[in-house]
DNA sequence: AAGAGACCCTGGATGC
DNA sequence: TGCATCCAGGGTCTCT
């Protein structure tokens, strides 16, 4: 599952691999509802003959701005990959469109679940607009999310979740962060201390930088650009790691439903908000 | 503001 | 062995 280190490490592998300054030849879309926005048959007319001119990732939307004063996002959700590869390669499985670059090779999307979306856009900011601040950014200051914790009751897992809130968090770094910062997922947000937010605020800043290193975490799908697997998998601390020792006091870890989500947490070291005195 | 549930999908796991 | 059913999971939407 793409999360913002993810999808961080494809933007720059797309970038290494020269996709800047390529102009799109052609586009063949085929799973349509993959096309988010305008209707397929525009998507196609308005990408071709555009060139890209820089590849960066906002949350977790990569973002392709081109020539003609346009925007193409590509959002992976679960299962979706994205690839460059010369043109006459094998096609492999679950292809939903792929668009051919003037030198020859292909940028495949493949999305094995079809949740993925693709979206040209004149105003970007239609879609991007929505999200919250970078965790990332030396803008994102402890003191402004603090603020902007103590305004929300939610509980803190699906506060993490909300892109909104926050971009670029999925339920792997959810749930290693909150571990991080020794924080219930069910706590609410409105209860934090201050000491308790700069812990969250650190722990989000701190797995999201380690997970870049290790350009991301493959549990089942995601795959770089290279088609090789993350290496941050090795090094997590709760996530899907239920019965096993907590890697700081040594109980078990457990797995619980919070908000819909799978969720891991270590009961000693993360006290839950009702046993709390 | 927030919570619950439906929906979109498929492959792997589980149940019978 | 073969079939049916369940589940995960990000994001969006509707309803309360």
């Amino acid at each position: 599952m793409p999360e913002l280190p993810e999808v961080e490490t494809i933007a720059g592998d797309l970038r290494r691999a020269g996709l800047p300054d390529q102009t799109i030849t052609g586009v063949h879309v085929l799973w349509e509802r993959t096309v988010a926005t305008p209707d397929v048959a525009t998507f196609r007319e308005r990408l071709v003959e555009q060139t890209v001119e820089t590849v960066s990732r906002r949350g977790k939307f990569l973002r392709f701005d081109l020539s003609r004063d346009e925007t193409l996002l590509i959002h992976l959700r679960m299962t979706g990959r994205l690839y460059i590869v010369p043109s006459g390669d094998e096609v492999l499985p679950h292809l939903r469109v792929s668009f051919e670059l003037g030198d020859g090779r292909q940028l495949r999307f493949h999305d094995m679940r079809k949740f993925g979306r693709v979206y040209l856009l004149r105003d970007p900011q239609a879609v991007l607009g929505k999200l919250g601040p970078e965790p990332l950014d030396e803008g994102f200051s402890a003191s402004d999310f603090a603020a902007r914790l103590r305004l929300r009751r939610m509980m803190l897992k699906p506060l993490l979740l909300d892109q909104r809130f926050i971009a670029g968090i999925g339920n792997i770094y959810a749930d290693e962060a909150l571990f991080l910062a020794g924080l219930h997922p069910c706590r609410r947000a409105q209860t934090l201390s201050a000491t308790e937010a700069e812990a969250l605020h650190e722990a989000v800043r701190h797995v999201l930088v380690a997970a870049l290193r290790d350009r991301g975490t493959t549990i089942d799908d995601y795959r770089t650009v290279t088609g090789q697997p993350g290496q941050h998998q090795e090094s997590l601390l709760v996530f899907r790691r239920d019965g096993e020792p907590c890697p700081r006091c040594g109980h078990s870890i457990e797995r619980l439903k919070v908000g819909g989500r799978g969720t891991h947490i270590c009961p000693r070291c993360q006290p839950s908000p009702t046993a709390q005195t």
